[in-house]
DNA sequence: TCGTCATATCGTGAAACTACGAAATGATGT
DNA sequence: ACATCATTTCGTAGTTTCACGATATGACGA
């Protein structure tokens, strides 16, 4: 490619991250602020542990978990915070492109009001 | 797999359609409202004309882009109105597992089926 | 220290994705 | 009808991703 990266490398891995059904499947399990071990997904998901680990790895770096040891175990939860932020990001990428359909404008110069 | 699809179709296809630096490059050509047509496309990324033909398709098909046909040429253009329906969807998808930070709740106990 | 349990990392095939050139389809003008 | 130009579809390598089992690392208790 010759041309600049066109989105944050932090936003590149929360969409890949999210872009893989298992890994969506993965993350309705945390609904309502669940907190779950490396084991538990597996076991839910019907994946081998160590797939369960690396979803879970990817999850991570993409912003969408945090992972917190506990003893041997590894629990995982939520990210809100920065899963907020990379949807801003998103937002505002999306909206270079996006003329918004019919409402606020910011004009293309600073004249027009 | 064993547990029912994570995420609307449509927004599936969104997500992967933007999951792609090539796709997400492609993208930012259209920023401002510009309509391309599919050679200008091949031409500004350094791409071959059948590999932009078929990008391009993909990103109409997560709603990314629409195209009309106007004589031997197809322009495509930004779906502003798609767009925002997915981003509201995968945002009510992640909102789901998300317990907001520290800011709005809608605090009415949504009756789920 | 040693054994055990939970997780992470490594190595490996299978499947999906990417980009390409070649050929097919569609549209316009002569 | 024919030639031409733009786009789409097809067939094909090279690369990446996916899920797995096997092995290594880390934490706790005896």
């Amino acid at each position: 490619m010759s041309t600049p990266p066109a989105l944050d490398g932090r936003t590149q891995d929360f969409l890949k991250a999210l872009a893989s059904e298992t890994r969506q499947q993965i993350m309705t399990l945390f609904v309502g602020g669940q907190q779950l071990t490396v084991g538990e997904v597996a076991a839910r998901c019907g994946l081998g542990q160590s797939t369960a680990s690396e979803q879970l790895a990817l999850l991570r770096r993409g912003g969408l978990l945090t992972s917190t040891r506990e003893g041997k175990l590894v629990r995982y939860r939520v990210d809100s915070t920065t899963i907020v932020t990379r949807l801003t990001d998103l937002q505002g990428y999306l909206a270079q492109c996006c003329p918004p359909p019919a409402s606020t404008r910011p004009s293309t110069s600073d004249g027009g009001s």
